[in-house]
DNA sequence: CAAAATAATTTGACCAGTCAGTATAATTTG
DNA sequence: CAAATTATACTGACTGGTCAAATTATTTTG
């Protein structure tokens, strides 16, 4: 069957998936995935061409479960307040789940400038991050609430906060900061914004 | 004596950032940079423990040159607006210097969270960025020009945009985006901090 | 339906290559 | 010459990828 297919594909990559989290990027091995995954090393390169081919189907994989699940709690709410705070809410989801997915994040982030593939799928994830903070951008100048002169340039900055916010966060690995950073990326974006207190 | 043998470690430092800067963290090999520095693979040995040795005293070398280099920049001026400026500037020095030091940089975060070293060298650096972007808020209250509540969560938040800020430029990697970020940073950290138009 | 044939999947041994680190030899220096 | 430094050769561990054989699932046939 296409479908069993398609679940042993999506076995190899949550396996992958959990062997760079404990691991990080550059010391997963075949067989630390095919272990991960509780399948010989052959399988692996059964359903895939090679090592980068399995990663890049998983970079993928993440940034779409990112973006659309950062869709569709904004799409829930009617304001543009309530939606930003949505937003926020899902980058920042909880410290476990946080930590695991951005550290990934962060370790394809930094193999991007050696992979064409992972740099391609990073720069389609920025487009919908954006396309995201336009949207909320426009319902609030709509609302009369912020004052922005360039929305395109307002989509980056949000996301430029967003991401600066999670590495400072990711980075300092102290307990409790994680309902800081995320009250203080909320906050820098109002800011940005120009919203009335 | 002692001078030629911290030169020597020099110069594999040097090597050894040329190297990362060429093939990316994981892929440097201790004979890659023997040959960056035009030495034989031993002398690399002598001078260090091992690889994570070398790596993390290149770390140390990378974050304290770029904080040395903010500070004295910052330092140069006298108002608040224009100390930014100078950090911004010193920041998005240009996008040679920059894609290089800061790919090399972005290396080393992600690996951070395998290497305690990283991870405290890195501290370091945080803790340096801060106190300039803490200075520079005092400055500006006490010129009347900001308008901040919390100085600190000010210092988090405009490293924050810096970082943010850096990242996607590097990220997007097409050309003339440099002056666009350097711009987008500068202008989204005082819209943080209220300054009026 | 059952046996046989065929196709799909899985396994793990294996290969050729690479690397960090070590040991030792050669060279320089004082 | 002796100590410090550098060059070279080597080792043992590990890796990505291959592949023939084994196993399992599916289809065909009588």
């Amino acid at each position: 069957m296409a479908k069993k297919a398609e679940q042993r594909r999506q076995q190899i990559l949550k396996a992958a998936f959990d062997a760079v989290s404990d691991k990080g990027y550059e010391s997963v091995t075949l067989q630390d995935i095919a272990d991960y995954a509780d399948v010989s090393k052959g399988v692996t390169n059964y359903y895939f061409e090679n090592k980068v081919d399995v990663f890049a189907h998983l970079l993928e994989w993440i940034t779409t479960r990112i973006y659309e699940k950062e869709a569709a709690s904004i799409k829930e709410k009617n304001t543009a307040l309530e939606q930003l705070e949505a937003y926020i809410n899902q980058v920042f989801i909880s410290p476990e789940e946080n930590k695991t997915f951005y550290r990934v994040y962060l370790d394809f982030l930094s193999q991007s400038k050696n992979h064409q593939r992972y740099q391609e799928i990073n720069r389609q994830f920025y487009e919908n991050c954006w396309s995201l903070g336009t949207d909320i951008v426009n319902q609030g100048i709509n609302e009369g609430i912020f004052r922005v002169s360039d929305k395109e340039q307002a989509a980056h900055s949000i996301r430029s906060i967003i991401d600066g916010s999670l590495i400072q966060w990711l980075m300092r690995d102290e307990d409790d900061l994680h309902a800081y950073y995320k009250s203080l990326c909320h906050q820098s974006i109002l800011r940005l914004l120009q919203v009335e207190k």
